[in-house]
DNA sequence: AAGATTCGCAACCGCTACTAA
DNA sequence: GTTAGTAGCGGTTGCGAATCT
C-alpha cells in the first residue's frame, strides 16, 4: 500500500527474529545497556533498524518479562481497566507488571474481546447489547434523559481516577529510582545493567516534586470511543435514580479519592447496589459480568448462546441490573485500591 | 490425507509527544 | 518559536500453527 519503510536504510533485515539476533541484543544490552536505540543495531552487530530492536527487547527480551497464559485475576484486571481506560494498552500494562502492553492488547483482541461478544457485552462500551434493542419506549427516554445527566460525573469521576492512576505510576517510579538507583530503577524498560542515563532524570523530573498533575495524554479518552458519546451509562441509572429512596452504599476505600472533592461528590452521587463491595479485587469478585466472562473461560454451559449471561433472553432483569452494577462497582473498587494494594502486586 | 479456514502472536507501520539544539 | 531526532503508543499485518471439512 505504499507505506515508507520505518527504516530508510535499504538492507536492514525485517520480520521474525533469529536465536542469534536475540543473543546479541541480549548480549549488548545486558553489557551496555540500550543507550540510543537508533545507535544500538551498529553497536550490537545486528542488521536491523533501532525501532525493531526495541520492540524485540521490550516485547519479547526483557528478563523481567512474564510469559505464557493469563490468569483470572490477570484477566479480571485487563476487562476493568480496559472499561475504564479504553484501549490505552500501555497504561493497563502499568498495572499487569511482567506483562507488556503488546501482549495485552493482543490477548483482548484475540481472546476477551470475542468473549465479551459472546456474552452479549460490547467490548467497546462494556455495555449489554441488549440495551440498544430497549430504546425507543418512553420509559427508555427517561432513562436515557437521566443517563445524560450522569454522563458528566461519571466521566469527571473516571478522568479523575485515571489521573490519580497516572500519579500513583509516576509516584512509584520515583520512589523506585530513590530505593533502587542503580539496578532496578527501569523495571519496564531497561536491564538490571542500564546506568542511569537521561531517560531516569526525565523520569524523575515527571514524576514531579509537587507536579504530580495528570498529562495531557491521560485526558483524551474520548477519543478512544469510551468518552462521554460511549460511555456505558445505562448501568447506572437505574440505581443513580433511585439513590435517594435507597440509600447510598460508598465504597470502600473511597476516602482514596480525598482531594478530589468533585470526583468524590460524583461517586458519592452514583448509587450501587452492591453485593459484592470489597477491597480485594482479585478475590472477591463473586457476582457480575465479570465472573460470567470468567467462567465462561472454563463452564462451556455459560457460553452456549448466551442465555445465562447477556439480560436479553432469560434473565431477569434484576439479575440483569445486578451483574451491570456489580460490573462497574467491580471497576471503580480496581480504581479505589491502589496499584501497590493490590495482590497482583 | 490434503486443502481450506481460522486462530494467535510477533513484528511492523505511522502517528504523536517529548526533548534538545 | 522552530526544527530535528528519538522514544513510545496503538492499530494493523503477515505468517506459522491449529483446526475444520
Amino acid at each position: 500500500m505504499g507505506r515508507s519503510p520505518c527504516c530508510d536504510k535499504v538492507g536492514l533485515k525485517k520480520g521474525p527474529w533469529t536465536p542469534e539476533e536475540d543473543q546479541k541484543l541480549l548480549a549488548y544490552i545486558e553489557e551496555h545497556g540500550h543507550g540510543s536505540w537508533r545507535a544500538l543495531p551498529a553497536k550490537a552487530g545486528l542488521q536491523r533498524c533501532g525501532k525493531s530492536c526495541r520492540l524485540r527487547w521490550t516485547n519479547y527480551l526483557r528478563p523481567d518479562i512474564k510469559r505464557g497464559k493469563f490468569s483470572l485475576q490477570e484477566e479480571q484486571t485487563i476487562i476493568q481497566l480496559h472499561a475504564l481506560l479504553g484501549n490505552r494498552w500501555s497504561a493497563i500494562a502499568t498495572h499487569l507488571p511482567k506483562r507488556t502492553d503488546n501482549e495485552i492488547k493482543n490477548y483482548w483482541n484475540t481472546h476477551l474481546k470475542k468473549r465479551l461478544a459472546k456474552m452479549g457485552i460490547d467490548p467497546i462500551t462494556h455495555k449489554p447489547k441488549s440495551d440498544a434493542l430497549l430504546s425507543g419506549t418512553d420509559a427508555n427516554q427517561s432513562k436515557n434523559a437521566a443517563n445524560l445527566s450522569h454522563m458528566a460525573q461519571w466521566e469527571s469521576a473516571r478522568l479523575e481516577a485515571e489521573a490519580r492512576l497516572v500519579r500513583e505510576s509516576k509516584l512509584r517510579s520515583f520512589q523506585n529510582l530513590l530505593t533502587r538507583p542503580t539496578t532496578t530503577a527501569f523495571p519496564s524498560s531497561v536491564s538490571a545493567a542500564q546506568p542511569v542515563n537521561k531517560t531516569a532524570w526525565n523520569s524523575i523530573n515527571n514524576a514531579g516534586f509537587g507536579d504530580l498533575e495528570s498529562p495531557k495524554s491521560t485526558l483524551t479518552s474520548s477519543e478512544n470511543g469510551i468518552g462521554p458519546s460511549t460511555m456505558p451509562m445505562n448501568e447506572f441509572t437505574c440505581t443513580a435514580s433511585a439513590s435517594s429512596e435507597t440509600g447510598i452504599i460508598k465504597q470502600e476505600g473511597e476516602q482514596e479519592w480525598k482531594g478530589t472533592n468533585l470526583a468524590m461528590d460524583n461517586i458519592n452521587s452514583l448509587s450501587f447496589t452492591s453485593t459484592s463491595i470489597h477491597d480485594d479485587i482479585g478475590n472477591t469478585m463473586e457476582d457480575g459480568f465479570i465472573n460470567l466472562l470468567l467462567n465462561d473461560s472454563t463452564d462451556p454451559s455459560l457460553s452456549d448462546s448466551g442465555k445465562e449471561s447477556d439480560g436479553s433472553s432469560g434473565g431477569s432483569d434484576d439479575h440483569c441490573e445486578d451483574n451491570n452494577n456489580n460490573y462497574w462497582n467491580s471497576i471503580l473498587d480496581l480504581v479505589n485500591s491502589s496499584p501497590s494494594d493490590s495482590p497482583m502486586f
